[in-house]
DNA sequence: CATATTTTATACCGTTAGTCTAAAATATGC
DNA sequence: GCATATTTTAGACTAACGGTATAAAATATG
């Protein structure tokens, strides 16, 4: 990451914990970044955009961490859960972004509701995975109610501890509601009808990473026909564009001509986008 | 309620529902009433207290609904305390008002968090004075916390069928929750041990309805101060705040001094405010 | 009819997000 | 080292926001 970039992301960070997203101005940020208004409008289209590359960051951060956690440990070992559900409420708490994800429904900028769903639809997805792999009784049918479920009761008790003035630690919190999740789970008659069918939550899922990808991709697109780069990227964006939406994509076609156009555009201006593109990607494929 | 103020609240109840909280400019809303910008801080000193206005005649309204469905049914009746909490969770949702709740911490307006903060832990305490009625193993220990349980599934589950563009029936989300809410109530093993104690949750609980209360009344007593009214409502007035504050007020009293507060202030003016204040001071009382 | 209150239109304030510009600083290629 | 491109700067500027202030007009009240 550029100097200049790294300075407001670190400025905004640190205002967006302690005096919260909303009531940092940009005149703050660029005060503290001692950074002038034109070089943070030059990386952000927005406040709204600079909040979206800093949680795109914590959220990395956090994935890491949870694969890191769980290196030579058993599926099935709770407390592996436990700490790996804690690294993202923690960052959330940390970074004052908790009740950011509820604030989508008043938000009028469509790029930013899609982020935050998307963060929050892949949260779920992640824990309804892990809950399969820990319990017998958790099948791939029912295991997105109970991701809710357990996310939700976490997310409230956090909220409700934070109205009492009460200091919990998260971990405590997630223990608690895993014992209660465990309840259902092993009490809940077999068959019994569930709520949000995987498939729906795929799909959509599915589709959103699709769109966010797509908007990438579109965008580098129109940033490399305006600036003269290596001809070859254009047709290589294009590709993959067009095998996106095919119906039948030739998904290790795609893998090695995105590999081939990070190869191309690897200068500082590119680099960014190119990788996120191939994570997204990534996300995409899998599944 | 005065005519142009029903215009306003009408409008900025429109307003809303149809744009959000946080997107409707109080110019939006006096251009819909089609009142001037004077009128419109004749009634509301800010746009919060427009919507601690709107919001107060949708509890009481909700609070009313409530005690009619209960009317000659059983206490245990589970499909009547459905519809109970499906009262207010229609009204959020229809009112557009549901994420408002998260964002206590991200405003700086004290009084506003208050506000929020009251409506939610009264909830709280509502439905878990209600799953006492219901269910043997829900105890006063824990019913807080099962209340918190039941109100975060229900939450989350709208939250996620709205992300995903689903059309749920509240009472449909309230059942599922409800149902699963039942299985952690009766496998739970005794003498658990709770996140929330009841106890410390009554005391904040009534702290901040007592804070209200003296909050409204000091409010009270500067108006009649300013204007000349019959000067027994200031010593009325006054002697309610020194009740309030004192170890041991005479509740009988103050009940008789308020009811005479009614009669003296029975004008346009002052019967709002005595009204409210006649009702958190019944809040107050019981318990 | 006289007096008090409410309502109106409008100007105003400080703050916000975001745009624009022209000049200065810095980086880059030869 | 020099010429050319890019980035960065400071600050002016717009439009919108919440909120205040005021003086005149409309309305209500006794």
């Amino acid at each position: 990451m550029n100097a200049k970039k790294e300075q407001i992301v670190n400025a905004a960070l640190h205002l967006f914990v302690n005096k919260g997203f909303r009531q940092t101005s940009i005149q703050d940020i660029i005060d503290m970044a001692n950074v002038a208004k034109g070089t943070f409008y030059n990386y952000f289209k927005s406040k709204n955009e600079c909040l979206m590359a800093i949680m795109e960051y914590v959220q990395e951060k956090g994935d890491k961490r949870r694969v890191e956690l769980a290196i030579g440990k058993k599926k099935t070992d709770e407390e592996v859960f436990i700490h790996q559900v804690a690294v993202r409420m923690n960052m959330n708490r940390e970074y004052n972004l908790l009740s950011l994800f509820e604030s989508v429904a008043f938000s009028s900028d469509e790029t930013f509701n899609n982020f935050m769903k998307n963060q929050y639809l892949l949260e779920i997805n992640w824990v309804s995975k892990r809950l399969c792999d820990m319990y017998e009784n958790c099948t791939e049918k029912n295991s997105v109610d109970l991701a809710i479920i357990l996310l939700s009761i976490n997310h409230h008790f956090l909220h409700v501890a934070k109205l009492l003035n009460e200091q919990v630690k998260i971990e405590e919190v997630i223990k608690y509601s895993l014992q209660r999740l465990k309840l259902i789970i092993k009490n809940q008659p077999m068959n019994e009808e569930v709520f949000f069918s995987p498939i729906l939550f795929q799909q959509t899922n599915d589709k959103s990473v699709k769109e966010e990808l797509q908007n990438h991709l579109n965008q580098l697109l129109s940033n490399v026909k305006e600036n003269e780069v290596d001809s070859r990227a254009e047709e290589y964006i294009q590709f993959l564009l067009d095998e996106l939406s095919n119906e039948n994509p030739q998904l290790y076609v795609m893998e090695s001509v995105s590999e081939s156009l990070k190869k191309i555009l690897d200068s500082d201006r590119y680099q960014e986008d190119v990788r996120h593109i191939i994570q997204l990607f990534w996300k995409w494929k899998n599944h």
